[in-house]
DNA sequence: ACTTTTGTCTCATCTAATAAAACAAAATAT
DNA sequence: ATATTTTGTTTTATTAGATGAGACAAAAGT
């Protein structure tokens, strides 16, 4: 028996679907998440009053709410690395000369969680919350290599979606890519997820010395064609070493 | 009986303190939360396996977690007042020339939840989140003047902090700048936060009539004497009147 | 070495969350 | 307009499962 409470796990369960799909009702919730309906109206009803979602009347559809904006902005005052992606992305990004983000991996995605654009008239433009699969671009792909057996498992059993004509959609090229990626501690990207860009990224490591996250660097392929990328490669896997330098991380 | 389950009540009011004092362990959250140490330790074993918070061992310290930052941005995607704001912060700051921001309120105090920096090296610098008390400055006393009224009676009864020589904290005087911001359908503010900043502050309504927020231009005084203030005011006015268009309010 | 304080775990008790079903209020179809 | 379906909301009796108290262990402090 583990030591959690069920009907709070629900309710968060329920937290989470509403951030993935708002606009919903009681009766779709309650089936998305396989509860009653009496019993996800009851959860929507606490959450509600705690100001995480709000219920817009009529027809009574549920959305997130200011708290859980609120509660978004504590947290990156409260996790080291968005803190410290604060301070050091700016001038990480203007070394590149290219857009810069840091990345993490949530179950079977990755999310943006910081970055800073470069000012180019064209640029990358990336946002926190922007979500990709695991399995493609230089930070994916680096973030897969260091995730849990099962998560690679899961992953290379399924299907890989085609994005480009580069897109790594074998399953044995894509393993020994992440094999790869580990042997030379960093990733790169030709043209995988979009047929215009290239990325470069490394691992950003905490205290403990687990990849938390990682560090990117993406360009348009007309500013930076793909021979260019290895000045790159030493830039962000130096920048990722002070990062995790900053987070608490000893090794070499 | 009110539709709420308890255990999910006090779960978020945990991850509510959580997220304003983070680092502390289970005994001191238990003491500060009210609740029994089994309780706590439950409930906050349940919100960390949901990502929500996470413990940092050793000696089990508890801070916000990722899945906190990836709600939050969920939540700007969701609520239409953020969108809107991403899309008209910019002109209307370039409109004013001064940086310019939205605030709600959050039980007494006031919460920062977009913004759009003026570029001259001198200038405030808000944040998502940034909070303050609901009587001072010009949004502050904006959403006050619109809050319900027993918010009100509950500044009014409090101590008014000074924070400046020019913060009102008189009662009568704050209670007479109350009904002048609702006569004139805006407010502004002289001084009262810090000695060296004026604002402007308008507010921003919703579909169904009520204010949400407060649209506000903020300036070193250096730059906007107090005798050109007027002309801040009107484009503000005008500014959080297309705001509220743009959220469905159809008044005048 | 001792004391205090911390986090973790067990267990019997009874609160309080639950499912099911009735109800009401919309929305849609006829 | 009226009937029908689909929604959200409320009630109630039942028993699952959350709870408090306290034991325990592992640190931290003295």
């Amino acid at each position: 028996m583990s030591y959690t409470v069920d009907a709070v796990s629900k309710a968060i369960e329920l937290l989470f679907l509403v951030a993935e799909e708002g606009g919903k009702g009681v009766t779709e919730l309650a089936r998305l998440s396989g509860n009653t309906k009496a019993r996800a109206f009851r959860l929507l009803t606490t959450l509600e009053e705690s100001g995480l979602v709000r219920r817009q009347t009529p027809m009574a559809t549920y959305s997130l709410g200011y708290r859980a904006l609120i509660i978004g902005s504590a947290a990156q005052a409260q996790l080291s690395l968005i803190t410290v992606a604060k301070d050091m992305l700016e001038p990480i990004g203007r070394e590149c000369n290219e857009s810069v983000l840091v990345r993490i991996r949530d179950g079977a995605e990755t999310v943006c969680v910081a970055w800073w654009d470069a000012p180019h008239a064209l640029r990358v433009h990336s946002q926190l919350g922007d979500r990709r699969p695991l399995f493609v671009g230089a930070s994916g792909k680096l973030l897969l290599a260091h995730a849990p057996e099962d998560i690679q498992e899961g992953i290379l059993s399924g299907k890989l979606e085609r994005f480009t004509p580069n897109t790594i959609v074998k399953r044995t090229e894509l393993r020994r890519e992440l094999k790869k990626i580990l042997a030379e501690g960093h990733s790169t990207s030709l043209l995988e997820k979009s047929t215009d860009m290239v990325a470069v990224a490394a691992p950003i490591r905490d205290a403990s010395g687990s990849v938390i996250a990682s560090l990117s660097m993406t360009a348009p392929v007309t500013r930076v064609p793909r021979n260019k990328l290895g000045k790159y490669v030493d830039i962000i896997k130096f920048a990722a070493a002070r990062f995790s330098a900053s987070l608490g991380y000893q090794g070499e």
